[in-house]
DNA sequence: TTGAAAGCGCTAACAT
DNA sequence: ATGTTAGCGCTTTCAA
């Protein structure tokens, strides 16, 4: 059996390749009937055109870079893959392959295919340096940064309102009675720290509680060092009976610990975090936490993406996120 | 600026646009004096050839596409993004991308990609069934299935030893002493239940324990449905001492209903679990399974494939688990 | 409405 | 060793 091309469909329904094409594309300036007749052939061959002419054509890859954070733990992955969910949704109406890669470590670089015509756009999970930056914004390709932590004005972002977040958390802390709150938050980026801070002390403020620095100086990067965090915390004279955590793996974390040190989660004392990861559901007790829809995000920044590649102009959304409750906040 | 290409790379550098390609690929046939003429202005430039149109010659997409199932739960997305992590690492060895694809729910189909040449190989993640398994050979795309549960023999397959696993977490809990075990066993796919069940009763048989439908009858498809089967399980007139449950998720299901049935666990029953998912660690108590390691089983998939796309045949192959010891199951 | 042909950027066969 | 050129499969301009 001959291979199928345009040419060969052509010769098969006796017109011209012209004929052909336009009949694939849906475009005017065949007959209807010549239009009908090579339409039976493509439908009895099963043809479709091969893509990589086009690709050649166009100078495009229909090719869409998902710029995934090696170093992230588990724990943001599954954060992620719900994002990538909502990508992938879309890109079926957009009839691009969504392709993974991951961020080298080492130095902050734009992937190869980037240089090789290999790609139309880039999405960016998580935060990425100044210096990564950088290099996008001068590559002149189209890029969106999904759940950025800071506030970057050069590439169109799409982030969940962490100070919002950070204030409602702790609003609803004090709103259950607590008015020894703490926070331990995560200082791996710098703006994040900041709306962190900002929200949490415009809470306490709002309600006459004093933030110090023994209260919200208190960081953490991982799991492991809030669990760290948390003893510090709770090793002083005074203990808090409320903390929150503006990530959920460092409330699992500082809720370890907390439990370790001999107190009983949430009646000695309560946590809060922020994110809502798969975990939270299924850790004892059950970790109250700010949500967001995940899914909504990655549809989000492919539709951002999109707009970008047709020439037209991205803004950058903040997402309000939404308190779910469970059971690790006491009222008292 | 002129937009770069080979062609253009050969004027700059005085030579033919042959030279340049044979530099690029370092193919021998130009003098060492050309090399480096050449050389040097495709460093100075910071040219990259264009893939699309090496795309177009050798008809190749240098697409991997990855098959992902649409409706796993999010504890089997873990699972899989780890696999994920090894597919990715090597590649960048084989120079291609990886694109991923959802798996429609409804009805078994290739991805389109596939028959407008637009990749180059798939590798399908978990069971597929057995109509798109024909399809994938009909297609003669080269093709892998990792973490398959069932022993296809069309495609070949990276499967973790689920009746060894079965057998060695049988045995474990009666070299704890156990001698009323039970399972809690999926369904979902045929083999994969008869695999459980041929592991289960040699290590029960060989122990000169009996093994009946009462025990090892037992099946549930979900976390959910293996609370259920764990209700049934313990409300016979007498109750195991300890059960194997030949997917983490079951055991994690299972031993939440034991809880509120108000048997403690491990004292009053042992749960082991195979897989290894992320949750095992950190639920309470923390789940003793049966692991494997995800990022080789992803490594070795993107080796069987490329064998394939090099014209080569690949060997299915069978990987062992590991007992990994915690604190579900209890000594005797 | 139709068809012929140029051209996207590269590699490789062929001629020099 | 070096240069010229055909051709991968498609779309689109241009001429008929």
């Amino acid at each position: 059996m001959k291979k199928l091309t345009v040419k060969e469909i052509a010769k098969m329904a006796g017109v011209s390749v012209t004929a052909v094409s336009f009949v694939l594309n849906n475009k005017p300036g065949v007959s209807d009937e010549t239009r009908a007749k090579v339409q039976q052939i493509i439908d009895e061959t099963g043809f479709k055109p091969n893509l990589n002419s086009k690709k050649l054509l166009f100078n495009k890859s229909f090719n869409i870079t998902l710029m995934v954070n090696s170093f992230s733990s588990p724990f943001d992955d599954l954060f992620y893959f719900e994002i990538t969910r909502g990508i992938l949704n879309r890109s079926r109406k957009y009839n691009y392959n969504i392709t993974i890669a991951k961020l080298s470590s080492s130095k902050p670089q734009l992937p190869d295919t980037v240089y090789s015509g290999d790609t139309d756009g880039i999405i960016f999970m998580q935060d990425i340096s100044e210096k990564l930056v950088d290099k996008a914004v001068a590559s002149k390709i189209p890029s969106v940064i999904v759940d950025s932590h800071s506030i970057s004005k050069k590439i169109p972002s799409i982030a969940p309102d962490y100070r919002k977040a950070t204030y409602d958390a702790t609003k609803h802390l004090i709103k259950c009675g607590h008015t020894d709150v703490a926070m331990i938050a995560s200082d791996t980026v710098l703006d994040f720290y900041k709306q962190s801070l900002l929200g949490f002390c415009d809470a306490m403020n709002e309600a006459d509680l004093t933030a110090n620095p023994e209260s919200c100086g208190i960081c953490a990067r991982d799991e492991e060092s809030a669990y760290d965090a948390c003893k510090k915390l709770l090793s002083g004279d005074t203990t808090p009976s409320a903390v929150v955590c503006t990530v959920d793996s460092f409330a699992i974390g500082a809720m370890r610990c907390a439990k370790d040190m001999g107190f009983s989660v949430p009646n000695d004392i309560s946590f809060i975090g922020i994110d809502d990861i798969l975990l939270s559901r299924y850790i004892e007790p059950k970790l109250t936490t700010m949500g967001i829809d995940k899914v909504e995000m990655g549809k989000m920044a492919m539709d951002m993406l999109f707009k970008q590649i047709e020439g037209e102009t991205a803004q950058s959304v903040l997402l309000p996120m939404e308190l779910i409750e469970r059971d690790s906040v006491k009222k008292i």
